[in-house]
DNA sequence: TTCTTTAATGTCAGGGGATT
DNA sequence: AATCCCCTGACATTAAAGAA
């Protein structure tokens, strides 16, 4: 459904997003809530006389590990001090340049003047301008972002403009997407406003108890939402089904429950402490037991 | 053409993980 | 406490399509 003439297709970067003003001579960094993001990317003094005009310019930053792939948690290390990882500066779109706002300007054209200004860009060590793919079809550029390692691909419509802040259709993101079965050990009540369900607690069978693999509350809704409310009730139990401590945060207002009741998730791997990434209720299991899941991943 | 229904689009709140 | 990155579903609004 997504057409080579009608849209074009780029990386997905997995990092922060920012607008980089480079106005009087002063490049500044902003994040999407404001805040300023400029001393987390050193060695841009030379920016704004390498382009020569003032800009506005929307991108993303990433930190990049030794294979070249985006690792997100290495961002927020990297003010710890302790480790020194690179931060670059993935350079996308033009919104504001020379004096003219490109915001009501097709994104073809706006794409034409990024690419005008690329070779002062990237004459910056941190500054990444990538290409457009070179696909037919949403699928061939899925293809090829998972031959170079990227976690998905965005299709901009080429014929869109630039709406500031919010997410736009315009823009359609497509992540690859993992899905595993996981066994409930336990949940968490939700906020006082809602009832029931918060979370759950899921984890994979390791022995006689469960490996903890974290919490699911997105996609805890509706009719499943309440169908789980009432058989956890029934399984209730007083002591942790999961191996090793969890943390006083987690453990503070979990309840326990038989390891007994087989979900399915989806998320987007696991992160650096093992659990779950952006993860997602897709649905109850029930010709499955726990016993059937495999250890491990 | 105009009115009504339907589909697409946008907004918001509540869930997740991580770090300082 | 913040901050950042998300995903999902409910609801409101808007745009498009169908019927009269």
């Amino acid at each position: 459904r997504l057409t080579a003439a009608a849209w074009a297709f780029e990386l997905k970067w997995d990092g922060y997003r920012a607008l980089v003003g480079v106005v009087g001579g002063e490049v500044r960094i902003t994040s999407r809530g404001g805040h300023d993001l400029t001393d987390r990317v050193p060695g841009l003094e030379a920016l704004p006389g390498e382009l020569g005009v003032d800009a506005v310019l929307d991108a993303e930053l990433v930190a990049l590990g030794e294979d070249g792939r985006a690792r997100f948690g290495a961002l927020a290390a990297r003010e710890a001090g302790g480790e020194d990882v690179p931060v670059s500066l993935v350079v996308f779109d033009a919104l504001w340049v020379d004096g003219t706002s490109l915001l009501r300007t097709r994104w073809e054209r706006r794409r034409e003047v990024l690419d005008e200004l690329a070779p002062r860009l990237r004459r910056l060590d941190p500054v990444i301008v990538p290409e457009v793919l070179e696909a037919d079809s949403g699928a061939e550029a899925l293809d090829l972002a998972r031959e170079q390692g990227a976690e998905g691909v965005v299709a901009k419509k080429r014929d869109s403009s630039y709406r500031p802040g919010r997410r736009t259709t315009g823009w359609v993101k497509e992540k690859f997407w993992t899905s595993t079965e996981v066994v409930v050990g336990g949940w968490r009540p939700g906020r006082s406003g809602s009832r029931g369900l918060g979370s759950l607690l899921v984890g994979v069978p390791d022995g006689d108890r469960l490996a903890y693999l974290g919490r699911v509350g997105s996609g805890l809704t509706g009719a499943v939402a309440d169908e789980l409310a009432d058989e956890l009730d029934g399984l209730a139990r007083k002591r942790s089904p999961f191996r090793g401590e969890l943390g006083r945060d987690v453990t503070r207002d979990a309840r326990w429950v038989l390891p007994r009741i087989v979900v399915e998730v989806r998320h987007h791997g696991l992160t650096d402490h093992g659990h779950l990434r952006h993860p997602s209720l897709r649905g109850i299991r029930r010709d499955k037991l726990p016993g059937d899941l495999t250890t491990g991943s």
